[in-house]
DNA sequence: TGTACATCAGTGAACGCGCGTTCACTGATGTAC
DNA sequence: TGTACATCAGTGAACGCGCGTTCACTGATGTAC
């Protein structure tokens, strides 16, 4: 039974969030065009109306996700006061390595989320990933400082790689060892921090674990 | 046709050392049973012989590579001298985010290599990998400071979330965008210098790439 | 605006394929005498 | 030490299953008059 054009348009789009949400959720390849189609409310059979293969799928499903980090980034980057930037930028680096962050089934952050798995997919889909990556660090880089230099895009990548290393680590133990995951965010969370009593460490991660998702 | 128990022994144990390549390089879903016992040159059939499932040789491919990995840490951290110590463990960190090791098809690291796919594996994988990274934190975190603290630890826990992340996301973006690719390499390679001249930059990843891998 | 028909988004069965696992079989090894 | 037989590591065909992809079909939509 054919269906409007807006609802088909509407349907492609539904896949394609689904694909988002499930390929972070479980990799790409653990996830088949039947489930994918299923969450979007359709049958496999359809699939192939809207894309190619389910490598344009991943592609779509991998930009989109960063389509959002990216977003999110940028409006900081946006902030005019350096002081409200420079505070805007420390809650998300907080949030990004707080406990609902790494408890959450799905990583909202696309490295997290993708970094091991995508040098064995495609071309198509490492492309997308490298577009991504470049314009989220980017934007990373100038949230975290208005002067642009060589010197400071160093240091945003380092902070960065620590950021996703510290959330991917603390997401590879989370279920074996929540004492050794919760080191990973700390360790992060309390960078600044000199000696922090414990009630400050779970106060950080507990504030950290605010503020929206 | 039977065979000695020696050469069971060893059959079984290159299969162990086929799984732990392989897997470190395709991810342990990629890697079928098949592909296992044909690089270790048999046949699949006698694969259930050794192994109870395609879970046991993951864990015990997984134990593998980490007994490496840690085993190479307490070197260092056995290192008797304090100099000579941190000498090691710098040229340590500088190969660990060296090109040859960003180019390596399976990489060394098995955190690297399996932090991103862990959390969805069976339990019993999930419980050698989590037994394997707390040895080897430990390790590495002896190897940086012989004075074990609080804040040591957190440190330690930082640079190797550094590492790690680095060196992840250098490999993601290795063949769509080398350039980006190199940039992660070099943001931790220079850590500790103020502003390296182009010359002094591709010296650190050069040497990064010598010394053994 | 109303009618007639071509289009095409979605359905569900079917395809070939590779996966993990099982199994009957082989024949040299290990063991009992 | 020599013989007789049970053991079992390795082989290769076969299994059920889920995958990505194809296809004949359906029927409301979009279009031409």
């Amino acid at each position: 039974m054919r269906i409007t054009r807006d609802q088909a348009a509407e349907n492609r789009a539904r896949a394609v969030d689904a694909a988002a949400k499930l390929f972070r959720a479980k990799g790409f390849d653990a996830v088949g065009v039947a489930e994918l189609m299923a969450a979007a409310g359709m049958t496999h059979g359809g699939f192939y109306n809207h894309f190619d293969s389910k490598e344009e799928i991943e592609a779509a499903a991998c930009e989109r996700v960063f389509d959002k980090s990216v977003a999110r980034m940028e409006e900081i980057a946006a902030i005019a006061d350096a002081d409200q930037r420079k505070q805007a930028f420390e809650d998300y680096a907080r949030r990004y390595v707080s406990r609902e962050a790494r408890d959450a089934t799905a990583p909202r952050c696309p490295m997290v989320a993708f970094a091991g798995d995508v040098s064995r997919q495609s071309e198509r889909v490492r492309e997308a990933y490298a577009a991504g990556l470049r314009a989220y660090l980017d934007a990373f880089a100038r949230s975290r400082s208005s002067k642009p230099s060589e010197a400071a895009r160093r240091r945003a990548i380092r902070q960065f790689a620590e950021l996703a290393g510290a959330l991917t680590l603390a997401r590879s133990v989370a279920r074996a060892d929540p004492k050794l995951s919760d080191e990973f965010l700390e360790a992060v969370a309390l960078r600044r921090a000199r000696s922090p009593t414990p009630a400050a460490r779970s106060r950080v991660l507990f504030d950290g674990s605010f503020g929206g998702n």
